[in-house]
DNA sequence: TGTATTACGGACCGATTGGTCAAGTATTAT
DNA sequence: ATAATACTTGACCAATCGGTCCGTAATACA
């Protein structure tokens, strides 16, 4: 009946991810978002509406990719320590290595525009608290730490302090032995020995 | 010889800096500018050059300001546990009790600007270091930190980082008990006993 | 094939952006 | 008094902002 649409939905989608993740909601503009895309605008205030939604969009789209993704490898093998190990080590590598100073998406918005949007605000506290989960979860990996639920909660939440302080630091261009040293401590809580 | 001026810099420069840190530099136009400080922006262009300028000059004046006022509570009386608690405290009682969800500036700046501006960049990794140093010297009011080096210097980067990720949890909108767990969590390995 | 429906590209919109210029005025040292 | 300085004000600038409109092209269904 109508025209099928020419362009992937989900490309486009990843395309404002990366955009909107590298250069925040006022760095981007509607000229980027074209050159980024490879779409004209008109497509785009169709298929998402304006660029508020074109962002919560693709905020959503990067908890359900990269956030995703690192659930995985707090879902793997091993203690919490060693699952949580892991996480920090990707962060770290990825920093350092790649030179990738994107940081977390998530803090990202909640610094830069949540608030200021009562929708990224919603939708920031909302993927907060399904972040928790996850690493509440992943703490749930070890026996020891069911005992005391308040306990479990609470290095949940240090955990996640942690997290995003990890990403603040890589932000502000922090070398590998700082970033290092932070993660070490964060982790010797989950297990004194292994510090 | 010349007229001298008329408006007070350092008037216009806390102006500048309640603007910048609340809604960071993108978020702020020459118009705000013009209404918070008072002032024709022509006075502020000769005074401070540009809008980077002014911004830069901001950040600055937060550090002398704000965290020199953090950094006496860090040199108050009492073990370092004391110390950071009260810290800690401040920021946990500011946020709830009087919804101030301005966070750090360092820390938005570490975000927002940071990454694209060299100049900022710059300014925060200095402002980054010397933080180090004030946390440095607090944990040091602890006669047990100054025997291992290495671990003394570990834990002062995870104060730092859970620090910084407070003030994310803050801006994200965490509630008291959030803001709570994390910090009492954090401060336990000062003095797991306190904890 | 005719037609309704939708996608597309580009022109276009008013508003706002950061920044500058010019004119007039006030203040000071000589 | 006067020369030199730098203040204040408002007009003005090109560029860019997010967003819209419209003519044309393409498709699916009757």
């Amino acid at each position: 009946m109508a025209r099928p649409r020419e362009f992937d939905t989900d490309t486009a989608l990843r395309a404002l991810t990366a955009l909107f993740w590298e250069h925040g909601y006022d760095g981007t503009s509607l000229h980027d978002i074209e050159r980024g895309t490879g779409l004209r605008k008109q497509s785009l205030y169709r298929a998402f509406g304006d660029k508020r939604a074109m962002y919560l969009a693709a905020l959503a789209a990067y908890e359900r990719a990269e956030m995703v993704d690192a659930a995985k490898l707090l879902n793997g093998p091993g203690d919490a320590h060693a699952r949580f190990a892991r996480l920090f080590r990707r962060i770290i590598d990825d920093a350092v290595e790649d030179g990738d100073r994107r940081g977390c998406f998530l803090c990202n918005a909640s610094i830069d525009q949540a608030p200021m949007d009562t929708q990224t605000d919603k939708l920031v506290a909302d993927m907060m608290a399904r972040l928790e989960r996850t690493f509440d979860k992943t703490l749930s990996a070890d026996a020891e730490s069911i005992g005391d639920p308040e306990a479990h909660r609470k290095t949940v939440r240090a955990l996640m302090t942690g997290y995003l302080g990890l990403r603040v630091l890589v932000k502000a261009g922090a070398d590998r032995d700082m970033l290092e040293d932070a993660a070490s401590t964060l982790l010797s809580s989950l297990c004194p020995v292994a510090a």
